[in-house]
DNA sequence: GTCTATAAAGAGATAGAC
DNA sequence: GTCTATCTCTTTATAGAC
């Protein structure tokens, strides 16, 4: 275990080349990037990134424990508060949204770049994802009980649904673009919670799904 | 331009490397795919390859030009139906899920794997996108000027919220799951839909947006 | 903790026979 | 249209000096 020694923004080496290889895993993909690349951005010779990591690999682990780790606490702040199922379901969908689009090269590089991580690491960070799916579930399903949501879907389809219409914004979300992510997350959760909501609008044929 | 001839089952050389190599895009992307590995799952050295292919780029061209024509002729024969926008919508949601989770590798490799392109060619897939897109979004908006879709959103918006929702699913779909494209179709336009209806449910606090 | 230099393997693509 | 053999370049990773 090294020391890790900080520069004067109060940042590690090692931290550096997380975000780094973040940013370059989100525009290019893992297997596209290259380690001399990754080093270059960051400023110093390929040997000396493995004097900071042992394989390429280690970069993607980690940066997907720190996305998911983050994430998640980010979720329990909302979790723990008063108020409705569906308020809460409201909050943590705006804060789902703001944090994956906030901390979109990470996010974008945990989501889609998984494939490439090898099995063991990649079935720790499933279960660390299904766990935070886990309580969108229940969630869903206490807003279900408590009649605030429509009862006839299953909550796993619908958080499928929800985390589809949400993830998906980290293909294209530019921090330059139109909208914040505050705002896309907005938009979300309204046309989201519309949606499911129990109070359904008039459209008689459509109270029933026939999944 | 090489005759192209046909094996036993009526598919030409040159198709079926495609169909390989977008299987194989999907499951482990590009660039973490080689052209020995094409070459073997498709029965053939890796010379042989380069015989109907000049790069390794083609194959991904040329899937992406299929997969674009196909579910843009099942998009025109959706918008050429009779009915109100809302119902055209509704089919289209329909067949957009059904084609892209029904020819699961070619739009995973489509829509995932374009940063893959060299230039030129990513330029004009993404031309041929967008002109799909606009089609989306027309009839959104006509949908918004009948009275028959919520007009606090611009329809730009929320054709991004809906494609986000159903592009999603190829990252987590598999044909022997639980639900059938057709019902996940059924499911996310009967979510989108009653999201952006104009007769919202009565939450007085959420029918003028804030975006 | 960083460097120069290099090893060892794998990649895309081609030559040329059949 | 397919093959064997090979070229050339790039890749990940390591050795060892400072």
């Amino acid at each position: 275990m090294t020391t890790r020694s900080r520069n004067e923004s109060g940042e590690s080496t090692r931290s550096r080349l997380i975000a780094v290889a973040a940013e370059l895993f989100r525009a290019k993909g893992f297997a596209a990037t290259t380690t001399r690349e990754i080093a270059s951005v960051a400023g110093i010779q390929k040997a000396t990134l493995y004097h900071h990591i042992r394989r390429k690999e280690d970069l993607l682990y980690e940066l997907c424990v720190d996305a998911l780790d983050h994430i998640s606490a980010a979720a329990d702040g909302v979790l723990s508060r008063e108020g409705s199922a569906v308020e809460r379901l409201r909050a943590l969908i705006e804060v789902h949204v703001a944090t994956i689009l906030g901390e979109r090269d990470q996010h974008a590089a945990m989501l889609t770049e998984l494939r490439s991580l090898p099995p063991d690491a990649r079935a720790e960070i499933v279960t660390r994802r299904k766990g935070y799916e886990r309580r969108i579930d229940e969630l869903i399903s206490a807003a279900q009980e408590a009649g605030e949501l429509r009862g006839d879907f299953e909550a796993k389809d619908l958080r499928l649904a929800l985390l589809n219409m949400l993830n998906w914004a980290i293909f294209w979300f530019r921090p330059d673009g139109e909208h914040s992510p505050e705002e896309l997350g907005k938009l979300y959760a309204e046309v989201f919670l519309a949606g499911t909501s129990r109070a359904l609008p008039e459209r008689p044929s459509s109270q029933q799904a026939a999944l």
